[in-house]
DNA sequence: AGCCAGGCTAAGA
DNA sequence: TCTTAGCATGGC
């Protein structure tokens, strides 16, 4: 078991802000699989505990929750910002995750024209029914198949899941992946709008779901996923109710947020899902 | 019951 | 470059 000391941070926000999507709540805490190890996680004031098992080592939890940045710095710049302002105020401490890329990229492909509980629905169960049993007390908990795995698959195997349109957006992309056309590593090396192009020549991938990967597995700040949600935010926050096109969205945000954009993104998002519900 | 969801693709202006 | 239809499915 693992004890960090913790500051600038809120686990709850950072893991139901629905960036990640194989969280669960416990009686007290959080339970996922990371990788290939089950987490069981909580945290009480600037104690965060993490039960692992297979265990993690501590480098592992702070990579993760991108503990080692510095969150202050980050976000002080973006309170300048009126509208920012009150998202930040309540929902400090929601930090960006490290998510592994292959797992991030997988599910937000599951995520387009889909809603938040059935993307989870759909992981989980993808996960079950082609992951690897981890965790001896975990009872149930499997890790997110590998691409190898989905690439031998069918969309006649995927059915079981139920992932409508979206089965043969998820086997192309594991297949290329797979076979190698496809370099997951070779992302973290190149700039950001290289990469960005490359992840949009994936099938099922387009520019939101890119702009997710980049951010929540390559911690890529200046992506700015713009969803439905942030749409309505922009719309109703910045542009008086007025329609942008999505070039003139993403510009927008680029030019202010600079390379704070993804911090940006995740609280006007976790803020509007909260207040500005329908 | 019916609207809508962390969009993408293809086609057409 | 922008707009639009169609998409499988189930949550609410």
């Amino acid at each position: 078991m693992l004890r960090l000391h913790v500051t600038d941070f809120n686990l709850q926000h950072t893991l139901e802000c629905g960036q990640a999507f194989r969280w669960r709540r416990e009686e007290k805490g959080y339970v996922g699989v990371v990788g290939d190890s089950v987490w069981k996680v909580s945290q009480k004031d600037s104690t965060l505990t993490v039960e692992s098992d297979p265990p993690a080592s501590e480098e592992e939890v702070i990579h993760y929750f991108s503990l080692s940045s510095d969150l202050r710095k980050i976000l002080t710049p973006l309170q300048g910002d009126s509208v920012l302002a009150p998202a930040i105020k309540e929902f400090w401490g929601l930090r960006i995750l490290r998510q592994d890329p292959w797992e991030c990229l997988a599910s937000y492909i599951f995520s387009s024209f889909n809603n938040v509980s059935r993307i989870s629905t759909l992981v989980e169960n993808l996960s079950g029914c082609f992951g690897t049993p981890v965790g001896v007390n975990g009872l149930g908990q499997y890790t997110f198949p590998t691409a190898e795995r989905l690439a031998s698959l069918t969309p006649k195997d995927l059915r079981p899941i139920r992932p409508g349109f979206r089965d043969r957006y998820l086997l192309e992309t594991a297949r290329e992946v797979a076979e190698g056309k496809f370099d997951l590593e070779k992302l973290h090396r190149i700039k950001a709008e290289e990469a960005k192009k490359t992840l949009l020549t994936l099938p099922g991938v387009g520019e939101k779901v890119a702009d997710c990967v980049l951010l929540f597995a390559y911690g890529r700040m200046d992506a700015f996923p713009i969803d439905v949600w942030v749409e309505r935010a922009l719309r109703k926050l910045y542009f008086h109710g007025r329609r942008r096109t999505f070039r003139k969205m993403q510009h927008f945000a680029r030019k202010k947020f600079r390379g704070a954009a993804g911090y940006a993104q995740e609280y006007l998002y976790a803020y509007v899902r909260k207040h500005l519900e329908t």
